[in-house]
RNA sequence: GCGCCAGUAGCUCAGCUGGAUAGAGCACCGGACUUCUAAUCCGACGGUCGCAGGUUCGAAUCCUGCCUGGCGCGCCA
């Protein structure tokens, strides 16, 4: 029995006794969910769904609690049902109840987690969106572990996602970019507002190599805008397809301009009546829906700004066919989020169709101290340099198990360590030992079979795996309501743990000269459905499941 | 001054849509290798959940105020 069924077992019973009891069932939650005690003593499952509605309906949640349990104690798969302290019902499982978990993993297989919580959603996740004027730095690289995770877990959430990036090709950045570029080809010095570092001069010689005449042309700055912007933006792309994260859009601000849209979005919002002209500018009334300020989208000098913009991309999403959008932000950009609402707001969407997600600052830490230089960036820290350091797996995983409101300190030293205090390493160490037994399984010409009697597995150990198992669609499901991909790696490590125990305790295959027991078979299929999972949960974040280490 | 994020074990962090004795890894101490991979496991140690109030059967979790740190507050992007 998964978690989910026992719950709706759970609300079924609670209605029941409300029914016996003469209450008003509609008290009652729409869903209710199980925990998992951390406390053997308290069973396999707990609930506190008579404390939660026994005051409402002013019973005595003691006395409800008994109503339920005697109900569903009698439910097909459960073993007991304990009332304890205030009210918890403590409920333990068949061992065969419990053992079914695994049969249904290997049915599912790579579709196992997978749930219908979001679907029916079609949802915009725009992240990194990094302009086009250098390579991609810590933060990016933050948005492009956590985003592509996020997209992932949506997904095998049911919802259907667009992944974008946004190409800011239009604007003052690029003409400094261009003018910092054409500094370099001629030997100057870059310009006071341009950009420094050894990339400027790389990408500068490259736009040599593609037009030798550039610097003679009628219009040179043109020709490393042009040049140079693309070169840039291969570069970004191809360390982005490396790093592993795919995007579905690469979004060209200069579109929205070359096809009018700027001017389209700010008649729309005109139309609503949220637009006013004042000292010469056009504005949007950003203040009627929260903001602490209104905003300029047309300067009095007659050219658009970077919101006016923001404005024509939030429309053209939405005509695109979008119910949510959900825009990926640094925390240095966080004091957009008043004006991106109320233009949400100002075009008439309803609160939550724009969600705005802010990640904290990461720092790139050697010996304790921030990394500061990169040899081809200058100052910043970029998605490479932290690449170089720790590798792939490790830079996606730890950019992905923390919460994207805490800052991160990236330990270079800890990150490629190969140890228990390295968290990639611990759950990719799980999934290769898991490999090493279906081989030696295979070499011993042992095969799991077409069935196993779940009753055998009652060890403690084998428990408490299973019970990690069955919680894994409940954690992508929550993972993607919260938008938050760190629970699946803090599951990784939750459901690792548990192998590694069960590991130690548990003797899968026959020593030399021993039978493949029973036993044996059912803990074959145990430790096939762990690395079913493991390999999803290790998916959705996109690190790599290592058959061997 | 205003706003956002954070403050939980010596360290790095989970837990935060209210539930039982607040967890994990590391560090330190003591154990388990003729290994189905010890990159593992077991035990011990370790806490005024920043501070002070409030809400209630119950608060790390919700509310208010304050303290500390990070980030932001342009007709820049």
């Amino acid at each position: 029995m998964t978690p989910e069924t026992l719950a709706e077992k759970v609300l079924s019973a609670t209605r029941a006794a409300f029914e016996a009891l003469g209450l008003d069932a509609a008290a009652l939650p729409a869903v209710t969910a199980v925990e998992r005690p951390r406390n053997p003593e308290h069973g396999d499952y707990a609930s506190t769904i008579a404390l939660q509605v026994a005051k409402k309906v002013g019973a005595n949640p003691r006395t409800l609690a008994q109503e339920i349990a005697g109900r569903l104690a009698d439910v097909d798969g459960v073993a007991a049902v304990d009332i304890a302290g205030p009210g918890f019902m403590n409920i333990t499982l068949d061992a065969a109840s419990a053992g079914e978990i695994a049969r249904q993993i290997a049915a599912a297989g790579t579709a196992y987690g997978y749930n219908d919580s979001m679907e029916g959603r079609h949802v915009n996740l725009e992240f990194v969106s990094a302009n086009p004027t250098g390579p991609v730095h810590a933060g990016g690289t933050r948005w492009a572990a956590v985003g592509d995770a996020l997209a992932r877990i949506m997904r095998a959430s049911g919802a259907k996602v667009i992944s974008e990036y946004y190409f800011n090709d239009a604007g003052a950045q690029i003409d400094r970019f261009a003018a910092s570029l054409l500094a370099s080809a001629k030997g100057e010095p870059a310009p006071d507002d341009g950009y420094g570092g050894a990339y400027i001069d790389e990408i500068a010689q490259k736009v040599l190599e593609r037009q030798p005449g550039a610097l003679e042309s009628d219009d040179p700055r043109e020709v490393f805008r042009v040049e140079g912007v693309d070169l840039m933006f291969a570069e970004i792309k191809a360390t982005l397809t490396d790093f592993g994260t795919h995007f579905d859009v690469y979004f060209n601000e200069k579109d929205l301009h070359d096809k009018g849209e700027l001017d389209v979005a700010v008649e729309r919002l005109a139309g609503q009546g949220h637009v006013f002209e004042a000292d010469g500018a056009t504005w949007l009334r950003t203040t009627e829906f929260g903001d602490d300020k209104d905003r300029v989208i047309k300067r009095s000098d007659g050219s658009w700004t970077y919101f006016a913009a923001d404005c024509a991309y939030y429309l053209d999403k939405r005509e695109r066919g979008f119910d949510k959008l959900v825009l990926m932000l640094g925390a240095d950009h966080h004091g957009y989020i008043g004006r991106m609402q109320a233009m949400s707001r100002a075009f008439g969407d309803e609160p939550g169709t724009l969600e705005i997600l802010i990640g904290q600052m990461v720092n790139l830490l050697r010996d304790g101290k921030p990394v500061r230089m990169s040899k081809r960036a200058g100052t910043v820290v970029t998605l490479n340099d932290i690449v170089d350091a720790i590798g792939i797996d490790a830079t996606r995983y730890a950019l992905t198990r923390f919460s994207a409101d805490s800052s991160i300190d990236l330990d270079i030293e800890l990150w490629t360590k190969h140890g228990n205090d390295n968290p990639v390493y611990y759950v990719q160490y799980a999934h290769a030992r898991i490999a090493g037994v279906l081989r030696n399984a295979a070499e011993l010409e042992i095969d799991k079979g077409d069935a196993y009697d779940a009753s055998l597995l009652s060890h403690p150990r084998e428990n408490d795996l299973l019970k990690a198992l069955a919680e894994f669609p409940s954690v992508v499901a929550s993972a993607a309501e919260l938008r938050e991909p760190h629970r699946i790696a803090r599951y990784a490590e939750d459901l690792a743990g548990a192998y590694h125990r069960f590991y130690t305790d548990c003797r899968v295959l026959p020593r030399a000269g021993e039978e493949f027991s029973e036993t044996g078979r059912a803990r074959l299929w145990l430790v096939d459905a762990t690395r079913v999972v493991l390999a999803n949960a290790l998916g959705l974040l996109g690190v790599t499941a290592p058959e061997r280490m």
